[in-house]
DNA sequence: TGCAAATATTCAAACGTTTACCTCTTAACC
DNA sequence: GGTTAAGAGGTAAACGTTTGAATATTTGCA
């Protein structure tokens, strides 16, 4: 097993100093041309790269970014890892995936494990509380994105979609369509997506002066939809879900209690997940820009990272209304 | 902006030299109860960690480990992500994400991207073709782990499922349940999934005497399942899909059709991703275990970095069955 | 009390870079 | 030809650890 070749052995073989091949690698123009020819020459032959542990050491950043979140299995998930990807790696940087099954403890230890292994910065999804161990990185200025969540207690930067007017344009759109009893199968309580489209869903309900409506809440799955519909005191003209998942979970109630949909009852998700466009049917959602999420994350942390005085900064991403088979057409103007 | 806290600064504060502060940190029962003491406190109080990058330099080893997979936003990878992160971790491990897209170009930069990062090892699932930059790796001792591809030229390791089984015990299964005709509606041909695939179709065609088939090919995609019914010369008694995705694709145009499944045709898919329980009808497929293929690469890649002499292995795991509404129930015994 | 052995602690080199500073050569100018 | 400036390359320190070797301290024992 032989040693990887370091800068050493390619300025022994060249006749030169180490310092010489490091200027070859980053100031080329500082070295003159016959030098820096019969050095990249070696570099190449040899198939030399720079050990970026030792670069790391020396420049004090391993351009690595950590990025923590629930589940990546969760498919919410997938689009904004790959949105971050895309855009850091373009700026030479790499990322370290985490998950913290929205666990507290393991939370703690993951953001742990990233200090310790001396990222550039995180871009974070945690559990609904605030995790005081986030401190460890603000407390030494190391930049900080959180997703989907605010933290008012942090001056950190932020990236998040308005839950609130999305619910409250899919209402509005309900309302429009003719529907006159609503209920909302929704997630987790404590969540923030849960609270967010919980308080659209109520300011639609005040502006449009409705009577007759009903909220339950359970967890975001596909099972707790399917359950939801039973805790429900009577089936209303429309079902408004928490995220996709769970509006699965209700159709597939729904039409096992032999109502149709939309003719029956009309169903809602939130997400627009990939699966919802094929889904039976077509699911009317509200469409989260996933892939959006993460690159102005990523941007935002780069931003951060490499620029002197950049001041933490929240951007809010509006969601767009995505009109399906899962409910009826619209019929009359509000 | 302070500096962060190193070893130096401990030392210092306790009164003893550096090696010391190392010492209660990795090798406790070498130093007197007393300093010990001491130390940790100020650790503590100071919330010291050492500094991994320099730990990096001086073990030669980052403990990182770098995954590279065609897409996190395909639906079966993002368990296999989970698998090997899941296992990593608790060794101590940090996993850097990579998204290829098959292309072999961006491939290529990704492997060097990651040996130049000084990685412990590489899990990898590359394109059809057989990537050379891979050589850097294996030239070199840096263990490599192969996911769902082998490469007869490399002496790594590799898991696998046997795709070729799987398709011929789903045939069983359906000649079983009386179908008499089939088409083959298979993703991009030059794939290892698809040929494999195809091999156990055309197992089962022989042993089992079907002389009305036909195969098609197009890619593994919704779309491309919808299309591929398209080009079928007449619709058999049983599509069998090259994957899940597909498959919902088939089942949405044989719909369209006027058909109805299973009473009309058959489908069955491959992979048994998330959806294919929920979707309607749930999916006949093929499970594909993928928690477990990254968790069994990810240990294998730890037995590699950290066994002196472990020998590269292959692992076959096995697929299994799933019997769901989209095909008819069994009539009769072969 | 003296000496060896065991234990505790420090020293200094090493890991592979980068970079501020120094030296040497060459060219330019009057 | 002598002075200066610019250009080219080398030297050595630094980044923060770990660790083998060296030294200092304590302990046990005769």
């Amino acid at each position: 097993m032989s040693r990887k070749v370091s800068m050493k052995d390619i300025a022994k073989i060249a006749g030169v100093s180490p310092s010489t091949v490091s200027r070859v690698i980053n100031k080329p123009s500082e070295v003159s041309e016959g030098l820096r020819k019969k050095v990249m020459k070696i570099i190449k032959e040899l198939n030399y790269t720079p050990n970026s542990v030792a670069q790391g050491l020396r420049k004090g950043s391993m351009k690595v970014i950590g990025v923590v979140i629930p589940d990546i299995t969760n498919p919410f998930f997938p689009a904004i890892v790959r949105g971050i990807e895309d855009f850091l790696r373009k700026k030479g940087y790499s990322l370290v995936l985490c998950n913290s099954d929205q666990d507290m403890e393991e939370e703690k230890k993951l953001l742990k494990f990233l200090y310790s292994k001396n990222v550039d910065g995180v871009i974070f999804t945690g559990s609904g509380e605030y995790n005081p161990e986030i401190e460890i990185f603000t407390s030494r200025n190391i930049p900080l994105v959180f997703l989907d969540r605010i933290y008012k207690k942090e001056s950190s930067s932020y990236v998040i979609v308005d839950n609130v007017d999305g619910m409250f344009k899919l209402m509005t759109y309900l309302v429009k369509c003719g529907y006159k009893s609503f209920a909302l199968l929704n997630g987790y309580k404590e969540t923030f997506s849960a609270k967010a489209r919980y308080e659209g869903f109520l300011k639609a309900v005040k502006k449009y002066n409705i009577k007759n409506y009903e909220v339950v809440f359970g967890r975001f799955t596909y099972e707790s939809g399917y359950e939801m519909v039973e805790k429900l005191s009577k089936i209303p003209e429309v079902l408004v879900c928490g995220n996709d998942l769970i509006a699965y979970g209700v159709i597939n109630k729904i039409e096992k209690l032999g109502l149709s949909i939309p003719d029956d009852v009309g169903v809602t998700g939130f997400d627009d997940i990939a699966f919802s466009k094929h889904y039976k049917p077509s699911l009317t959602t509200v469409r989260q820009p996933m892939y959006q999420i993460g690159k102005k994350a990523a941007e935002l942390l780069f931003k951060m990272i490499e620029l002197e005085k950049y001041k933490p900064k929240g951007i809010v991403l509006n969601p767009e209304l995505v009109i399906r088979e899962s409910t009826k057409k619209i019929e009359m103007e509000v």
